[in-house]
DNA sequence: GTGGACAAATTGGTTTAGCCAATTTAGCCT
DNA sequence: AGGCTAAATTGGCTAAACCAATTTGTCCAC
């Protein structure tokens, strides 16, 4: 037909993308709370000025993300996301509570994110010592060697360092961590700043490679294993107090 | 038809669901395999059955598990779940490995999730005993006495099992861990018989509730950490070799 | 031949209209 | 009241069509 019917104003990238986003705010924010029923599918399609259709591919995401469940005849139930979400929705929190300047919130769920990433680190640091071929560790060199070209450049520091991490995984032999690791990056991917704050300055933070390489090479004996914990425990506990400064100013 | 999958993160039975199934399965199986791309939405919904917005519907709950990403013009492309996907994917895979009586598979993913599960463990009981409340410990105390009462109905025990582990993680106070949980639940879900063969006679299971009981009222101190970590791991060892067994036969 | 501009074909994105199926609700009969 | 039936509500799915971005093919100028 004649003019299209575009809605007002400016369109961010999809109809649908956009209306997921809107949709999945209100029930992390709790404006629909668990329990409740979301408004009828042509109503809720109306109040957000999309097709019926483009409203159920937003509902279907959510559903897969564990946030809502529908019934037929019955309507849609809002789902404990607490009970039924998966790690990834630890991004979209974050973007939630960074819009609303919460600063507290964001540190919290910051804070988890890191503190689950060392309780795994140095598991599967070991894992990967006692599997670790001489190409493994010839190619982690290899990364190591980029990363310092790259001291100039955080967003690419950043991305190198995801890449070192996920091929010390990759040795250790675990797709469950892998997996894992693809959720933490969805977080940090979002709050780079952050990650960059907690690092600290990258010409330190390059020359702990070389410490990672060395335990990979040499293998893990139960001294070393105690104090590489508490390595892990220092770095957690400086980087989250840089991130504190950072955020608290 | 099939059998119903209940409520919680399971699928219903319906077109789109059954796509949607089809299409992960081919993606995990490798059957398209990451980097490539699907035949035009046009031409695979006719393969499958299905109208295109089903199957659109469908795409769309692949995407927001990681495997798919679409582009206007382009295609359908098939993304590495190992970069890209969430742990909720084990649950599928672990399907997967079972339909093809893949024992080995099988036991390798529940192998990893049990481990991983583990290392959370010890640090979630440290944060819970240090934050737990009079009522608090009587609530696990009565689900622990619940968990008496079902000795008899594995399937409830299970359930109730899970319940304890959850409160436990809640007054640990992470939500990261118990959306981590989440993603554990769906997997043991989907293998009950693997679950209840980990861990072993029940009413020495129930036993075990003491323990844990005990070390949330009475704080964990250094030494009694090392002595709850090397229990972990033998609950971890000779679980697993039961359900080797299980498997193996 | 080579390179680039341009049109056509391909492909995902979205809308409208409508029918089917399961659930809920209301009213009726007993 | 209590229980059964029919209507209204709500999600599930399909069909046809058009829009928008990308890719591909073609033709012309050099």
């Amino acid at each position: 037909m004649g003019s299209t019917t575009r809605g007002s104003g400016g369109e961010t990238a999809g109809v649908q993308a956009r209306a997921t986003r809107t949709l999945r705010s209100g029930i992390l924010s709790g404006r629909w709370p668990a329990g409740s029923r979301l408004p009828a599918e042509r109503t809720l399609a109306e109040e957000l000025g999309v097709s019926r259709l483009t409203l159920r591919a937003a509902l279907s995401s959510l559903a897969s993300e564990g946030l809502v469940r529908s019934r037929r005849g019955s309507g849609v139930e809002v789902l404990d996301f607490r009970r039924h979400g998966s790690l990834d929705l630890f991004a979209w929190m974050l973007g939630l509570s960074s819009a609303e300047t919460d600063s507290q919130g964001t540190l919290a769920l910051f804070a988890e994110v890191i503190h689950l990433r060392r309780l795994v680190a140095l598991d599967t640091l070991e894992r990967a010592a006692a599997r670790a071929t001489e190409a493994d560790l010839s190619a982690l060199e290899e990364l190591t060697l980029a990363q310092g070209r790259r001291l100039e450049d955080p967003a690419a520091y950043v991305r190198g360092d995801h890449e070192h991490q996920r091929q010390v995984i990759r040795i250790a032999g675990s797709i469950a961590v892998e997996l894992l690791f693809n959720s933490f990056e969805k977080v940090l991917d979002h709050h780079q700043e952050l990650e960059l704050a907690f690092m600290g300055p990258l010409p330190e933070h390059h020359a702990s490679y070389e410490l990672v390489n060395a335990v990979l090479r040499n293998g893990v004996t139960p001294d070393l294993r105690t104090l590489a914990g508490a390595a892990l425990d220092l770095v957690e506990t400086e980087g989250m107090e840089r991130v504190r400064r950072r955020l608290g100013g």
